[in-house]
RNA sequence: CGGGCCGUCAUAUACCGGCAGUAUGCGUGCUUUGGGAGCACGUCGACCGGGUUCGAUUCCCGGCGGCCCGACCA
C-alpha cells in the first residue's frame, strides 16, 4: 500500500478523551478512531490487525470442524422472551421500530443459533456439529471504559456446538480449550485458563485471561501450579494459600480474551432443539458456546506490545510485514534515481507476496517518516535513500541494530520474516 | 445506577466578568532533506439552552457529551 495515496490518521498528540493506554496509542497511531464512548471505527491499519487476528482464529475453528456463518444483529423480541433474557440481561440493547414493535440488538447469539440448529437436527445422526461467526456485538454496558477492552460495540468470534450426549459436549469443550490455547499462543499472548461463573449462561465457565494491569477482572492466581479463579467465585485475599498446592495466591488483574461455557440444555430446550436417539426417544440437544473478543484482543496487544516510541507488533498480527521508506533527498537527479530504486523494490516485494506499506510520500522529512514508522510498529523497516546507495537498510522494530543488505537480498529477508 | 472531575481553533493547552494567547497542524513562498527542520506571511476557536449582569467564554441552573472511581459485567 502506497502511503502517498492514503489518508493519514496519525496524530502528534495523545487524545485527551482517553485514559486507557490501548486507546491512546491506537488512536494516535491511526489504527482506530473514537466515535463515542465505547464505540470505535477501525481504520486501514487497525482493520488489517483485526483481519490477521481473525485469520488465526479462523484456522483453529476449521480445525475444530466448525463452519463459519453470519447471523443478524437485529433480533426478534420473542426469542429473547423465550429464554427469559429479554428482562434479565441488562446489557441488552432494545430498539423500537416504526410499527412500535421491539427488537433486540445482538449481544450474543444463543437466541438465534438455537432455533437455527433446530432446523438441522432431527436425529442423533445429525449431531454433533458446530457453527461460528465473527461479528459486531452490541452491549449496553453501564459504563464503557478502558478503550477497546470494554466497548458497547465490539467485534467477537462466537462459536456454538451441538451435541447428543454430555460426554460428547465435554470432549468438544476440552478440544475447544486446546484450540483456544493454540490461538493465544499464535497471537503471542500468554493467556491463563481461569475458572469463572457462568453469568446468565451456565453454572460455571472458563475464561482465558491475559494478566495485565489494564485488565478489568481480578484473578486469584497461583504462580506455582497455575491454579486460577476469577475473583467473582473465589474471595481469596493476596497471600492466602492455594487450595491446590498451598503456595501463596496472588491477586492479578486480567483482561478476559476468551470465555467458554457448557450451556447444556439451557438454550436448546426453550427452542425445542431436540433429536431422536437410537431408541427413538426424544432428547434435548446439548450446547456449548465459546467466545473470543477480537477487537478486545487488539487492545490487549496494544497494551502489551509497545515501547516509548510506539507500537511493536508481533509478526503474526502486524498490519503489514514490512514498512518501506524512501528518502528522496534534495538533489532532483539523485531523488529520481532513489525513487526509481525504491519503486522497484516495492514492486518486487508485492510480487513476492509480502504485505508492504510503502512510505513514498514526498513532503515529509526523514525524521517524520522514522517517527511515524516507529509509531506504527511494523516488524521490519526497509530504507532506500541516497545514503544506502545500491543497497537497502534493514531494521527490526524490536531492535536497534541496522544492517545494509544487497538489493536482491531484501525480498528474501522479508519472506522469511 | 451512585460519586468526582471536565467541555476553549483541526489537535494539545493557557488566561480572563470587558482585548481569547501559545504550540502543533493547515495554506503560500524561500531555505532545508537520515530522527517530528528553519524563517516570513496567512488561516482557524469558547458544546447547547436558560438565568444573573451594563456586559458571560468566564458566575448560576438545566441539557448534551467525555474521562475516572464504585456498582454491574455474555
Amino acid at each position: 500500500m502506497r502511503q502517498s495515496q492514503q489518508p493519514s490518521f496519525i496524530r502528534k498528540d495523545f487524545p485527551k478523551d482517553e485514559e486507557a493506554y490501548n486507546a491512546q496509542i491506537l488512536i494516535r497511531a491511526g489504527f482506530v478512531d473514537k466515535v463515542m464512548a465505547g464505540v470505535y471505527s477501525y481504520l486501514p491499519l487497525g482493520l488489517r490487525v483485526l483481519d490477521r487476528i481473525e485469520n488465526i482464529v479462523r484456522k483453529r475453528m476449521d480445525e475444530l470442524g466448525a463452519a463459519q456463518i453470519l447471523m443478524p444483529v437485529l433480533h426478534p423480541k420473542e426469542n429473547w422472551q423465550k429464554t427469559g433474557r429479554w428482562g434479565d440481561l441488562d446489557v441488552l440493547f432494545k430498539v423500537i421500530a416504526r410499527d412500535k414493535k421491539e427488537y433486540a440488538l445482538g449481544p450474543t447469539h444463543e437466541e438465534i443459533v438455537a432455533p437455527l440448529g433446530q432446523k438441522a437436527v432431527a436425529s442423533y445422526k445429525d449431531l454433533p456439529f458446530a457453527l461460528y461467526q465473527i461479528q459486531t456485538k452490541l452491549r449496553d454496558e453501564p459504563r464503557a471504559k478502558s478503550g477497546l477492552l470494554r466497548g458497547r460495540e465490539f467485534l467477537m468470534k462466537d462459536l456454538y456446538s451441538f451435541h447428543a450426549t454430555e460426554s460428547d459436549l465435554e470432549s468438544y469443550y476440552a478440544r475447544a480449550i486446546e484450540a483456544y490455547r493454540a490461538i493465544f499462543r499464535d497471537l503471542g499472548l500468554d493467556a491463563v485458563l481461569v475458572e469463572a461463573s457462568g453469568g446468565t449462561f451456565s453454572k460455571y465457565s472458563h475464561e482465558f485471561q491475559v494478566l495485565i494491569d489494564a485488565g478489568e477482572d481480578t484473578v486469584v492466581y497461583c504462580e506455582k501450579c497455575h491454579f486460577a479463579q476469577n475473583k467473582e467465585i473465589n474471595d481469596a485475599r493476596d497471600g492466602d494459600p492455594c487450595p491446590s498446592c498451598g503456595a501463596p495466591l496472588a491477586l492479578r488483574s486480567g483482561a478476559e480474551v476468551g470465555n467458554i461455557f457448557q450451556l447444556k440444555q439451557k438454550y436448546s430446550e426453550p427452542f425445542g432443539l431436540a433429536y431422536r436417539d437410537a431408541q427413538g426417544e426424544q432428547k434435548t440437544v446439548l450446547m456449548g458456546c465459546y467466545g473470543i473478543g477480537i477487537s478486545r484482543l487488539m487492545g490487549v496487544c496494544a497494551e502489551l506490545f509497545h515501547d516509548d516510541r510506539g507500537l511493536v507488533w508481533p509478526a503474526a498480527i502486524a498490519p503489514f510485514d514490512a514498512h518501506l521508506i524512501v528518502l528522496s533527498g534534495a538533489d532532483a537527479v539523485v531523488a529520481q534515481e532513489v525513487r526509481r530504486r525504491a519503486d522497484a523494490l516495492y514492486d518486487s516485494l508485492v510480487a513476492a507476496g509480502v504485505d508492504v506499506l510503502y512510505d513514498d510520500r514526498l513532503d515529509l522529512t526523514a525524521g517524520e517518516k522514522f517517527a511515524e514508522a516507529d509509531l506504527t510498529g511494523i516488524p521490519i523497516r526497509l530504507v532506500v535513500s541516497q545514503k544506502t546507495g545500491d543497497r537497502v537498510e534493514i531494521k527490526r522494530r524490536s531492535q536497534t541494530a541496522v544492517e545494509l543488505v544487497d538489493f536482491n537480498e531484501a525480498v528474501p529477508y522479508c519472506i522469511q520474516k
